[in-house]
RNA sequence: CGCGGGGUAGAGCAGUCUGGUAGCUCGUCAGGCUCAUAACCUGAAGGUCGCAGGUUCAAAUCCUGCCCCCGCAACCA
């Protein structure tokens, strides 16, 4: 099976922030749960880098455009090393490869292109067109005078694929996730599509427009672009359809649009696969506010994951909030999850089992189940078949959820079973209690590997698991001795 | 009358379609237990279910009016 997952390009006139790491750390648990369960994956992330505003930010910073992009670009290829992003490839905008894709596509949707004039209020300090009801008293909402223009600009005939579109959503209910932000994409499309105008020509940082000098694709057909050409286009055809067929762009609530409505109808117009699906996520706030570098709550990714270990973010990224849903981010809810969910809940578990086997010298494989042991076998069992379920869905939210019901009846079923108790009397059930808990700590590993890919390899090297994948569970534990476990989330 | 979602314990949510005086997760407090970075069990505190009317034996749930919050409202990458 094939899975293709996507993150947004990131347009790099600002810094990295968490919204950023958000998206990616998203996309690369879903590239590693698919990854872990035998898929080809392919997970793409990059930048954005054409445009107005990186071409008036270089100016500003005094330095050559390209230049300026590939600093800009390199900050957030960093940020991929500090969240650990398993990504099969970068992809940058300004590539060469990217260039020809875009234009190739462009040729390929020529029928539903045609050449007209661009008109509206043109704030020129600002140098871009201000939408009519932010005009008041002749000025931009920047304080901008503007004045009335009309330019020659290409436009897309997306009025055209308004029906098109409608069924796609009706034939594909989960083509746009969560249903909410699908029923505001269906109701957008439903008031009436206008042509899009797709093309630039009063600046030149952007991709030329083939055979049309002095224009420059509009950077949202740029942009969108680059998920084909991560996937081979136009050389590598037939990858791009079965990897598109399988692929989900995780993008932020705020970009859903370009990805629902225009994407889909270029894809449409070129005759391209359509991807499966389009999931928006929610944003966060910083300590009940929204993040705003002038309030100084804006949470640095790499200054986050210094002070706090990288797994412990990732986690309470997706066990904070559901999915798709907005939430805040606080140091306190942090430290709570870190200290309640983490260490006491798994950390405490994996010690407190494996340090009973350390105790005896290893599990024998002398024993048998009995009807106490039982169901926490079939739990540990049924955990990755609930989990290929609900990462389908992109609930990350809900595999953590039914990762830590496990992690809970685990603990439980120590308390219940005592251990320590039968150590004096009953070998074989001691045995067969502590091999019930390893199965449960090994599909808790598995489980949680793609969310905190460290902590994983950590329970895989405790458990004499490392390189297993989610097909070999059936392994079973007879007469192992392990290492020394040592405390996964130490408390100071 | 632009379209849509929502206001339920300290926080986040479910319940509203198919009326029967409220539930989940986390947090707070007390007791029990203890292999371990401790967890688990039991019990407790905490809600006029946005406001006001109406229907009904009975309304968070149905009807009417009002208040408030939040998305979307096209070229913003």
């Amino acid at each position: 099976m094939k899975f293709c997952v996507t993150t947004p390009i990131y347009y790099i006139n600002g810094e990295p922030h968490i919204g950023h790491a958000y998206a990616s750390i998203a996309a690369d648990i879903l590239a590693r749960f698919k990854r872990f369960d035998g898929h080809e994956v392919h997970f793409s992330t990059g930048t954005d880098e054409h445009g107005i505003k990186v071409a008036r930010s270089a100016e500003a910073a005094a330095m050559d455009v390209q230049k300026f992009s590939d600093i800009m670009s390199q900050k957030f290829r960093d940020l991929g090393g500090y969240i650990n992003l398993s990504q099969d490839d970068f992809i940058r905008t300004t590539e060469e490869r990217h260039i020809l894709s875009s234009q190739t596509l462009w040729r390929q949707m020529e029928k539903d292109i045609y050449k007209d004039s661009y008109s509206g209020w043109y704030s020129a300090r600002d140098e871009e067109y201000v939408p009519e009801e932010d005009v008041v008293d002749g000025k931009a909402p920047s304080g901008a005078p503007v004045e009335w223009m009309e330019e020659e600009s290409y436009f897309f005939r997306l009025s055209a694929y308004q029906d098109k579109l409608l069924e796609l959503y009706e034939k594909n209910p989960d083509f746009i996730a969560p249903v909410s932000r699908r029923n505001e994409v269906v109701s957008f499309v439903k008031s009436g599509l206008r042509d899009l105008s797709i093309s630039r020509s009063k600046f030149d940082w952007g991709i030329p427009i083939p055979d049309a000098p002095g224009h420059v694709m509009y950077v949202w057909v740029d942009a969108l672009t680059n998920y084909i050409t991560s996937l081979g286009f136009p050389e590598n055809i037939s990858r791009v359809s079965e990897m598109m067929e399988n692929c989900v762009h995780v993008v932020g609530k705020e970009i859903l649009r370009f990805h629902a409505v225009y994407w889909p109808a270029f894809l449409m117009s070129a005759g391209i696969t359509l991807p499966k699906r389009i999931f928006a996520h929610g944003w966060w706030t910083s300590e009940g506010q929204k993040m705003s570098k002038s309030i100084g709550n804006v949470v640095e990714p790499q200054k986050t994951v210094e002070k706090y270990g990288l797994d412990p973010v990732r986690y309470f990224l997706f066990r904070e909030i559901r999915f798709g849903e907005d939430g805040d981010f606080s140091e306190k809810a942090l430290q709570r999850r870190i200290s309640y969910d983490l260490a006491n809940d798994l950390g405490n578990l994996v010690q407190r089992v494996l340090a009973f086997v350390q105790k005896i010298g290893g599990l024998r494989a002398n024993y048998d189940f009995g009807t106490d042991e039982r169901p926490l076998f079939e739990d540990s069992r049924n955990l990755v078949k609930k989990l290929r379920i609900l990462v389908d869905k992109q609930d990350l939210y809900g595999a953590l959820e039914a990762i830590w019901q496990l992690v809970s009846a685990s603990n439980r079923f120590v308390n219940d079973m005592k251990p320590w108790e039968l150590a004096k009397d009953d070998e074989n059930r001691l045995n067969a209690v502590l091999t019930a808990l390893c199965e449960g700590i090994r599909a808790i590993g598995f489980g949680i590997a793609p969310f905190m890919p460290d902590t994983g390899r950590k329970i895989f090297d405790f458990l004499n698991l490392e390189g297993k994948s989610f097909g070999e569970i059936e392994t079973n534990f007879m007469d192992q001795t392990f290492p020394p476990p040592f405390p996964l989330f130490p408390k100071e």
